[in-house]
Parts: C-alpha cells; structure tokens; sequence
DNA sequence: GGCATATTCAAGAAATTTCTCGAATACGGC
DNA sequence: GCCGTATTCGAGAAATTTCTTGAATATGCC
C-alpha cells in the first residue's frame, strides 16, 4: 500500500473526527452520578428534581448532567408544564448498559464484592431469560413484578402482573396458594424480588426470584408492555 | 419503605462504591486515542511504537494511554524481551465496543456522514453473520479473508482462506474462476474487503463484501480460528 | 398582573485529564 | 561490562470537567 502524504493526511482527519464523535458517548457516561442517573431514568421517567433527591444531587447540577446525557442521546426528555420528564432512550442504550457492567464486573472484582457485602448473600435465582421461560411454561406458574407500581405501569415484561413489595407487606394483595410464582424487579441490584420471594415463602407459597428486569429484557431485544 | 437515615447513608456509600467503579471504564473509553489504541489491537497483538506511529502519537503517550487501557483489563500486555505486545482482552470487550458505536452512530449522524464522504459510496455487502451463513452454504462458495496476513494469523473467521488486498494486487494469489467469494476484513470500517471485490470482479469473478469481521464475530459469541 | 415553583444558564474555583519532555529502567547483543 | 533500544516514569503546563452559587427563564395559579 504505498500511502501517500494527501491521502494519509485524509485518513488521520476522517480517523480523528470519527474516535472523537464516538468517544463523546463513554465521555458521557463516565461518570457515576451521570451512571446513576442513567439507571434511575431507566426505571421510569422522572423529574430533575425527583432525581435530584434520589442521587443525592443539587437540582442545577443534576440538570447539568442530564443535559449531558441529553445530548448523547442517552436520555429524553419531554417537557409538562415546568416540569422536565427524563427518561431512557432505548434498547440501544440499555445494552450498551448491560455490555458495560459486565466489562466492569469482569475487571473489578471489587465491584461484585462490594455487591456481595451490600446484599448480603443471596440466592441468584433465575438469571436467563431462558430459563425463566422454562419455568413459567410450567401449568399453574405465574410472573410477578415487585416494583413499585408507577414503574409496573411505565413499562413490565409480558405477561407479568403488578405485585408491589409495598403492597405485599401490607398484606394488600392476596396470591392464589395454588400457583408458583416468579418475581422479578428492576434488575441483578435490586432487592424488591428478594424481599418479596422471602415474604412469599413466609407465606407457605412457592416463589423463585427471577434476577433481570425490564432493562435486561430490552437489551436482550424484547418488547416491554406498557400499562396494564 | 421506612428508610432508616443509617440504612440511607449505607445505600448511597454503596452506589457510590459501585457506580465510581463502574465509571472507570468509560472513563478509559471517553478518548480518542484509547479508541483508536483499542481498534487497532483489536487486529493483531502490537507494540508501544508500532502502535504510536499508527495512530499519530509519542511513543511515551502511546503507552500511557495503553496503560489507562490496560488498568481497565480492556487490553492486556505480554512483555517479550524489551517489547511490550499489547492485545485485545476478549469478547466482552468487543461487544461493549459494537455497542458503543451502535450507540454513537444513532445519536449522531455526523459519524455516518463522516465515513460516507470517506469511504465514497459503498456498497453495504452481506451485513449479518446469519446472511453471510446463507450464502456460504451455497455450493462452491469460499469466504476470502482481505487482511493482511499477519492479522489472518492472528485469528481470523472458521473455514476463512488467506487472501490479502495486497497479494491480491500483486497477482500473487489464482482463485478458482469457478468459485463466488464472500469476502470480508476487518469489519465496517476497513476497504479492504471492498477493494479486494472490485479487483475480483474486475477479473471476472463473482465477488460479495462481508462488512463483518473477527471483532463482530467474537463479539456476537463466535470463535475465531487461530493460526491457519 | 403578581407570585411560587421547576428548570436552566452563567461564571468562577477546584479537581482531573492530557500532553510533552527529559530521565530512568530493563533487556539483548557485542 | 558497555551500548543501543523499547518502554515506562515523573513533573509541570495546558486543557477539560465538575461543582457551587446566584441569577435568569418559563410556566401555572391566584
């Protein structure tokens, strides 16, 4: 290939504006309240300053790294009123979501430690979506979404009813003892399943944990259902 | 939820633990040089100057940036002699990395733009690895592999041929005239699969562009061959 | 219109990242 | 042992990112 001085000028330009572009996307995300945030959006759409709160943020400073992941696309946002609703883009981000936990698990050992030490020991459950389609093709098995409800109805997997873990401490919601039930609730770092399978059992019933959500779901290519 | 003021400062030390971790690797990521440094490892195991003089940096900067890489386990370094040979780490690291521009390609179409006014327009070829199957499973179909042969060595597609842009121009390789040829490099961003089509066809010969390769193939689970 | 509220903007200080340059280290060949 | 080379290290300047603060904008409600 003998390379010319022209076109090998115009190789390093094109190679230049192209890393710069695409590295604009982790610059965005490399950040852990930006991170955060992405995942808070991620369970349903939410306020500046309803996010604010939750990541322990100014309300100027949470808005200023919303825009950032605004404008990479990595969130949305639709305006009511004086109110700004965020939320996550799509399966496109979700994956590149689920890619990047798993590098950083697989580097950082600390990451599964500090996991590991948060929660507790606990039973992983189911962790495939295969497999969780095995277990629900069972007669008489049915998939429960833990969640609070707002997050139920903003988007849940097929086929899954709203069993709040609120509402099931409160005793609010009753489950037929016959069946068996999979619970599921925003994802691997989430306890709301957890709690919910130990309260089930308490209860004499049958309950396995089911340890994805929606997020997962997406990235994996499914459709999510909205409403009930 | 009662929320404790204690069990809320644990919560939040832990998502910080977590999502500082977890934002380290972007942070590797958010640069144009690591990007490109991660490309072309992505190729064949390089060294610091090999690696420096192609993507248009100091050699001391190379590394450091390599280092950044490394420390992130995206690359790793195996010393022999004097020379560091830095490579690839695996597939969780490819998927992350076709993610990432699928990501960066959807939010801004400058990127697009970008390799359409550098690559002229092109002809998109075989796109999946599920077409490419098909037509390969046509009687007297060979599947070409256009780099450069150090990188064939290095790992290359099951069942591939060595056929190099350059050997190919040189007349150095016959095919079969009563052969189609699927032909593929190293994935969207390389001519080489294209070229190496024009020059087949210009021969006479029935040539279609794969714009997959290696890193597409390992990051879509597949495994590479090594050596011939 | 006037007021309360949600969000964004703008400027500056502090922290982090990046690049350069010279020196240090380490290995192989003589 | 000495020299040449590949790589890494370290310090400092320059650029970028981050956070705070106070003000500005915009909307809804009275």
């Amino acid at each position: 290939m003998p390379e010319t001085p022209a076109k090998s000028r115009r190789k390093r330009r094109f190679k230049d504006a192209v890393y710069s572009a695409v590295a604009r996307v982790p610059g965005a995300l490399a950040n852990r309240h930006r991170l955060e945030l992405l995942d808070l959006v991620s369970q349903r759409p939410r306020t500046v300053q309803d996010l604010a709160a939750e990541a322990g943020l100014t309300v100027a400073n949470a808005s200023q790294h919303l825009q950032v992941l605004s404008r990479c696309g990595l969130v949305t946002v639709e305006r009511r009123g004086t109110f700004a609703h965020y939320r996550a883009t799509g399966s496109a981000v979700y994956r590149l979501l689920v890619e990047l936990r798993a590098v950083a698990e697989a580097v950082d050992a600390s990451i599964a430690d500090a996991e590991k030490s948060y929660f507790g020991p606990r039973d992983p459950g189911i962790v495939t979506f295969a497999a969780a389609r095995e277990a629900l093709a069972a007669e008489r098995t049915a998939l429960l979404d833990a969640r609070p409800h707002e997050e139920y109805e903003a988007a849940h997997l097929p086929g899954a009813f709203s069993a709040p873990l609120e509402a099931l401490r409160a005793g609010k919601i009753a489950l037929p003892r016959s069946k068996h039930y999979v619970v599921y609730c925003r994802g691997p770092y989430c306890v709301f399943a957890d709690e919910a399978v130990v309260l089930l059992r308490e209860q004499g019933l049958h309950a396995t944990r089911l340890a994805l959500g929606p997020a997962e779901w997406v990235a994996a290519g499914g459709e999510v259902e909205l409403v009930s």
